[in-house]
DNA sequence: TGAATTCTGGACTGAATAATCCAAAACGGA
DNA sequence: TCCGTTTTGGATTATTCAGTCCAGAATTCA
């Protein structure tokens, strides 16, 4: 009994993404959101509830893919140096850098700063999640004598963490994706032993 | 005959600054910009012209006054090395890093990527004034023997360009001082001799 | 004093906004 | 076939928004 749904929700969820990706959430109008998610404004209101509720549901579905994402391309490399690479290029490196696809977490930070309480608790646990894994493989670094050893290795993290911010502001701005692998082998340069 | 002015053109324009940072262009209404500008809702039609142009407005004498300043404060030292990190630290040593005032630079990069002309205009001159300062004063480094002779110029350049870009978004992000300066100490590790 | 100009404050307009509501078609299973 | 649900699409509402307009007070100088 009763009519399936016809849409797939994560699919228009990630349209939603990317639309609040590229105007902000203040700059995104449900016209534009309903056109790009190819629903109509009823299912789109039965399902996420209400404009707010579908951008804290994109920014949290981005935060945890995003981290997860570059915690993998980190885990997937055999050793810390290569792994931070990774992860810094993993952004970098994405089939086409296009400017208009910015990165909703850092367009929710520079949007609402920390004013918005539910946004700053999804964009807290991606920032604690990533320092963890960052302060982790350096560490591992230092053991194993890639990195320099005298860095304290939460400071480091941090480091990489606002590394990877200034790409993505450079990467919206419009730098190519060889500017960006160069600034990426100069910030690893701190790190090494 | 005729009444002069009365407010301070600079002083209200000063003060979209801040609301503009803010809120971002989107989010901010002419409602508060009036009320934080402190003149009257003719005034400031008559003045600037529109809410468009007030922003490109506020937007050019920010990333103007904004680049000028890195280079006082990086030319003001002596050496290379001291200066770099004192345009590194010249944002995140001011008397009280506030995340509720964000960098109107970043934040329209962010906002807009470069979907806007007008918008981008100004950005990439401030972005290039700055690639050109930043150049030189690395350049100046490795002669004196302070600064890695084999990092490209202007590499290096783009790569402390995007550092900044990263502190920002950081200081936004509701980082500390001190630990924007624990950054910024291991960001100039990657140039050092 | 009077002409010229700018100020404030609020009324107003028209467009765009998010969100609700409604009707009719589409679909699945009992 | 028919009930229950989801779909679409459009009508509708109420709000907010940027921007214009108006009236009267304030201020300067001739």
């Amino acid at each position: 009994m009763a009519r399936p749904r016809e849409f797939d929700r994560d699919h228009a969820l990630g349209k939603a993404i990317g639309v609040f990706a590229s105007h902000g959430y203040e700059g995104a109008s449900t016209e534009v959101l309903l056109a790009r998610m190819g629903i109509s404004r009823q299912s789109m209101y039965d399902t996420f509830g209400d404009k707010r509720r579908l951008y804290l549901e994109a920014l949290e579905r981005y935060s945890g893919g995003s981290t997860a994402e570059i915690i993998a391309a980190m885990n997937a490399e055999s050793s810390a140096a290569k792994g931070l690479e990774a992860a810094l290029l993993q952004f970098a490196m994405r089939p086409s850098v296009r400017p208009e696809d910015g990165c909703l977490g850092v367009g929710a930070v520079t949007e609402f700063g920390r004013t918005d309480r539910q946004v700053t608790a999804i964009t807290d646990v991606a920032s604690t999640t990533l320092m963890a894994a960052f302060a982790r493989v350096v560490r591992k670094g230092q053991k194993a004598g890639e990195l320099a050893p005298d860095v304290d290795a939460r400071a480091a993290a941090r480091f990489l963490g606002t590394a990877l911010s200034g790409l993505k502001v450079s990467a919206r701005a419009g730098a190519s994706a060889a500017e960006l692998r160069d600034v990426v082998r100069i910030t690893l340069r701190s790190l090494q032993a």
